[in-house]
Formats: structure tokens, sequence, C-alpha cells
DNA sequence: CGGGACTCCTGCCAGC
DNA sequence: TGCTGGCAGGAGTCCC
């Protein structure tokens, strides 16, 4: 599943395809995804317009006419894609449809498709179905949303943020970076991506970070380390590991983007670090580090 | 309350 | 070649 930069990848496709356009119909091939849909999912979408579509972290929201806003996130192998007007070719920027249409969401995993005014196709695939789509009232606050933390890419992240969101926590710093009330988008491989970058260990206790009155160097660099390892992604078009690609189905990027997520029993690419990359497990999933130059 | 384990689900791949 | 176990980008929920 797509992390921020996979999501805001996906985003920038959708946003040609589906701004200003009206759905004019919507199927499912089931009544839920991870949760249930609503059972007047379809109702709520035929006829409305999108406004625009944003994103909040992992989330993508379709803004419509109608006051309404449809919540989609791709969990962890959500996908979305487009068929072109009549099998047309369509160039939209970087974008490429060309798919014949006509077996579009007939997949065993095709799940939702919307069809728009002009006869686009979006279908949405999702193996595994720990994604999830809800529609909100403008306005109306959002479980999902309501506690979730900053955007890492928005000034709000900054070394005062974190030296506040780590202050007294016992968690170590990779948990602490991939909570989503803390920093929201962040997920495990940029969290690894990040503390490498930064050279912290992802066993540091977080509140180690924030022991001084102010904030210390270390946090600038961590704040620094997020944005960079998450732009770069996002110009990269997302990273591709197995399941993931663009959204025209191109490989997004290239395999060894990542410089230490993956590469367990590889050499640390830093310059003159003799270290060997090492794959540990925290809280259930896989944190891979550099022990030599992460401290 | 904070933090970690468990859970949902399917596909894929290494190893036997 | 075929089966099995482990692992996968998320994150809500439960339990200590």
């Amino acid at each position: 599943m797509p992390e921020l930069p996979e999501v805001e990848t996906v985003r920038r496709g959708l946003v040609p395809v589906m701004e200003g356009h009206t759905i004019r119909a919507v199927r499912l091939s089931r009544p839920d995804l991870r949760f249930p849909l609503p059972g007047d999912f379809a109702a709520r979408l035929e006829g409305r317009r999108v406004e625009s579509l944003s994103r909040r972290a992992k989330y993508l929201l379709a803004r419509l006419d109608s006051d309404e806003t449809l919540l989609m996130h791709l969990g962890m192998t959500g996908r979305f894609t487009v068929f072109a007007p009549g099998g047309r070719k369509l160039n939209l920027g970087d974008f490429y449809y060309e798919e014949p249409a006509q077996n579009a969401g007939s997949g065993v995993h095709d799940h939702v498709l919307f069809e728009l005014d002009d006869g686009s196709l979006i279908v949405y695939t999702d193996p595994r179905r720990f994604g999830l789509m809800d529609i909100v009232r403008n306005g109306t606050p959002h479980p999902l949303l309501e506690g979730l933390g900053v955007e890492p890419l928005e000034p709000e992240l900054n070394a005062e943020h974190l030296w506040g969101a780590f202050r007294g926590k016992r968690a170590p710093l990779k948990a602490a970076l991939i909570d989503q009330r803390l920093i929201a988008g962040l997920g495990n491989i940029y969290a690894c991506e990040a503390l490498y970058r930064a050279r912290l260990s992802p066993l540091r206790i977080a509140s180690t970070l924030a022991r001084r009155a102010r904030p210390e160097q270390r946090l600038e660099a961590l704040v620094e380390a997020i944005r960079a390892v998450l732009s770069r992604a996002i110009e990269e078009g997302g990273s591709t590991l197995r399941d993931y690609a663009r959204i025209d189905g191109s490989p997004g990027g290239f395999q060894s983007v990542f410089d230490v997520y993956d590469r367990e029993g590889q050499p640390c690419l830093r310059d003159g670090c003799p270290g060997m990359v090492r794959r540990i497990v925290q809280s259930g999933r896989s944190t891979f580090y550099c022990p030599r130059c992460q401290r």
C-alpha cells in the first residue's frame, strides 16, 4: 500500500479525469471493502459532480457538488485504473490510459467502478481489501480523519512539533514516525528511509530527542529527512514495490530508489560507512537500518 | 493512558 | 513440480 507519495501520485493522475466531471453511474461487486460501504453509496454519488480531488494523509477526498465528500483509502493493495472514453488513447499530463474498456471492472478484485459523464471508467481494484470508501457530509467530523497528525510536507511539521510529539514518548522512533496521530502519511518504507537519512536509530526511544528545553539539531535533521524522502518519491511518481504501479500501469520510478528499505545484508550506502543493512522486527513490521551509522 | 500484539485479506515467493 | 510458511506499503481494536 501506498504511502503518502503513492497516494499523491494517484491523486495527480486522477485530477484531470475526475475534477469537473459528473459521476454517471457507480457499480459495486460487493457491499464492503474493509468496512461496509454506505447502503446508499451509489445513489449518493450518481449525478454528482466532482468539484475537487484532494488528499489528507493517505486519504483521497473527492468533494462533490452535493455538500458531501467521497473519502477513499487504498489500504495495502488498492489501486485505480482509468479507461479512456470509447477505448481511445488519452494523454493527460504524464499519464496515458489506453487499455480497452470492455473488460473494465470485471476482474476478481475489481470492487468499485465509476462511470463519468464523458464515458471514462475508473476502476478500484484491491485484492486484500484493506482499503475503504465512505461518504461524509462536509463539515461533519469523520472518525478516521479526526485524530490525524500534521501533514509532513506542510510547514506545520517542524522541529517544535516533533519536540512536542516526542516528549515523554517511550516508543521507539520508528513506531513514533508511523503513528498517524503524530505525523500523517509516513508509512513503513519512508519511516525507514527518513531515519536512515537523518542517521537516527529506529530503536532509539523517541523521548531521548526531546530532553532539552529546546528542539535540538537532530530534530531539524529529521524534519529535513522526512521532507526530502517524501518529496523525492513524489517527484519520481511513487515507488514500485510488488503490486504497486503508476495509475497508467507503468512502473513508478525505479527499483533501487530505496537507500535502506529491503536491502538487508547489503552494504550501507553512506560514504565511508562500513556497515551492513540489518532487518529487525518492530511491533510486527520490518525495519531496515544501518546499526553502524544510525544512532 | 500508552504501547504492543493481533486482526482483517489475498498473492507471491523462497525453501523444502 | 507442488506444497507450506512467511511476508507484504495500513491501521482499528483489544488487552495489559
